[in-house]
DNA sequence: TGTACATCAGTGAACGCGCGTTCACTGATGTAC
DNA sequence: TGTACATCAGTGAACGCGCGTTCACTGATGTAC
């Protein structure tokens, strides 16, 4: 894929030493869309993706754990915008929850290094320590008041928890799902939605077919994987 | 930790090349219980660690791999065997359950490094491949067949999916329930216990005054993290 | 009882690799006079 | 229009490190005669 013989390549003219900047950050994230263990990535390797040598990227950033930080940061809000337009369109507060919930799901299954980089823990604490992005904290805010939301419409009682701990089970839950679907790719999974629907079905108490309508206009297309 | 000063190490005598063995195990075992990161334990750390030779290790393993695939095997048995013996003392369908849910969690937060390696798949997968150990399917096989006991016995319709939907359900439940606690340490945890009550009273649609109580049978001091 | 020999358990030095980081440098482009 | 100079954008070689793996070896212990 980097075995690009092309001629060594031209440096920038004066005014636009911020082309270089954007593409370290470009093949960064490319990088850690594509490893098979993003955590490993290195600076040398981002020197090469790029064509440029290793020493070119303190001219940009610190270190490698600053450029690390700076396109997680960049995943994590594209990930936050992704779950806030998809709640946008919801008609109520179980289509607004039905949303994000599909939305989170999908999204970490459709990129496996980089949720388990966010959210899973993955990166050494000294490149990325957990504060460096939201981590999940934020989306959770927006999962527990959306949760929250529809248990209260419903006075139905699924449980008597507070609405905190109801809505970090539910995102432990998604977390599961999420995190087990990457990694155990050999199990018998049922279609994703299926397992979403019957997790908010749960969570919510409300009946699994309305869901997985819902879940379905969020994300039609994902069935089983493979 | 390792900074013995003392004098070369003795060889073992003639006949007991095996106890080399136990110690590099033992030592390979202490380290990935130990480590922040267990999935960068090399070889040259493990023959530090017993204070032998790096060369050492290959008259025992043929590589770091051998060795770290025969420590999780013997870390994934004692789990395993952990769960039984919890759920041999239990009463009924419900109490069976809990007993191995609980001491299931309880485990993945007591061995947040071994946790993370055996199921969360954090280790490489050319050093351990998923097939390697059971890799959590035969625990599932249980907490499956003992889920469906329980929803047969009280035929409260939780919801419609077949068991292994369900068992599957429960399972990547309680897995983002223990990866989330110790993966981020920094949000305000409830009470674990707290937490695995409200997860079986979903799954199950049991009382969770009830399950609560079987679970503090299980693992009575299981607080506030911290 | 003595001695030559085999085996066992592990050593120590060396290899080549990829890594992060440093440092003096280069060479094209713009600017001042 | 010409030329000296400054700056910008990045280079290339070197460093020391820890790593996995190899290989000939060592030295104590047992065994055969």
């Amino acid at each position: 894929m980097t075995d690009e013989r092309t001629a060594p390549r031209r440096r920038n003219p004066r005014g636009q030493g911020e082309t270089l900047k954007a593409e370290l950050v470009e093949a960064a994230a490319r990088l850690l869309a594509t490893l098979d263990r993003p955590e490993t990535l290195t600076l040398r390797q981002v020197a090469r993706e790029v064509g440029v040598a290793p020493a070119s990227i303190y001219s940009h950033f610190p270190d490698l754990g600053a450029l690390i930080r700076h396109v997680l940061r960049l995943r994590y809000e594209e990930l936050a915008r992704l779950m806030d337009d998809a709640a946008a369109s919801a008609t109520g507060p179980l289509a607004d929850l039905v949303a994000r919930c599909a939305t989170y799901a999908h999204w970490g299954v459709a990129h496996p290094g980089e949720y388990g980089t966010l959210i899973g823990g993955r990166m050494p604490t000294e490149l990325v320590p957990l504060t460096a992005h939201g981590a999940g904290e934020e989306l959770l805010g927006s999962v527990i008041a959306s949760l929250a939301s529809v248990r209260q419409r419903t006075a139905r009682s699924v449980g008597p928890e507070p609405s905190w701990q109801a809505g970090l089970l539910l995102w432990t839950a998604l977390h599961g799902l999420v995190a087990l679907y990457n990694d155990h790719g050999n199990l018998p999974w049922p279609p994703l939605n299926d397992l979403i629907t019957d997790t908010l079905s749960l969570h919510t108490g409300e009946p699994a077919a309305e869901i997985a309508k819902l879940v379905e206009a969020v994300g039609p297309s994902s069935g089983h994987r493979a």
